[in-house]
DNA sequence: CTTAGTGTATTAGGCAGCTAATACACTGAG
DNA sequence: CTCAGTGTATTAGCTGCCTAATACACTAAG
């Protein structure tokens, strides 16, 4: 599935939340699809259901995923993205934090933009995998 | 000098910490010279001094700064950079944080470019109004 | 019906980070 | 010397996050 990184600041039901968001965008969860159960998924991250939990009912109301009662959660048929201009703010906040940290570390734009690059071919190989 | 992003789930610290780096690392803050003090800083960022403290304190082990006990912290005549394959790890972890938040938005590799450059511009074009 | 597996909800406890309030040792200016 | 301004250190309290342990309502399978 993923991986909770708990050197990570983030809060892990953010992790879980982005997690989801991440493997819908790739397509590796199609909709309709049922995603692990809360209990399940707790015990393959090592983490509280609580915590889970939080993720899920995050992505149900924000229509990313639809809870059947006693059936399970599943990929919403038409899962929601975020607005333009949310992406933007998102990505423009996200590329912010990014610069920062390699700047701080003595990178120049160059070597930041090479590790963007193989950062996601990183990630595409890595869902290549599991198909 | 910087801001602090209360949203960000990093540590207040650890961005006091990596702010003091990226000022270096950008030649605003040139060796030998003096930085706000700590009761100073804390009152610009409206943070409690304890916590400036850590960040000066963990800079100064690291050999970025260097502590004039009663007079003042400086940055080192030679600020120590992190090594290469320091560098090399810390780019690698913010990139695909970078690239994972981009990619659950919705985004892909060129949007991912674009923001990551924008974002640059906007960091030197921000250091260029101080001077 | 019984049972196992769903999601939902509540309560209690522990940990890390931040704040606030002090106190201390040192330095330089007046 | 006196005093204001440094960095350093300690203590207490608060909040958010995570864990743990339950309990409840619902659904599908046996």
């Amino acid at each position: 599935m993923f991986a909770i990184n708990t050197a990570d600041p983030a809060p892990i039901w953010k992790q879980i939340e982005e997690g989801m968001r991440r493997l819908i965008a790739l397509g590796a969860l199609k909709p309709g699809a049922a995603v692990p159960s809360m209990r399940d998924l707790a015990r393959d991250l090592r983490v509280n259901p609580n915590t889970v939990a939080r993720a899920y009912q995050r992505l149900t109301e924000a229509g990313v995923l639809a809870v059947r009662r006693g059936e399970g959660t599943f990929v919403a048929d038409q899962p929601a993205q975020p607005r333009k201009s949310e992406k933007h703010e998102m990505l423009r906040e996200a590329a912010n934090r990014f610069i920062s940290a390699a700047v701080a570390a003595g990178a120049g734009l160059d070597e930041a933009r090479e590790a963007v690059e193989a950062a996601y071919q990183r990630l595409v190989r890595e869902e290549r995998k599991r198909a």
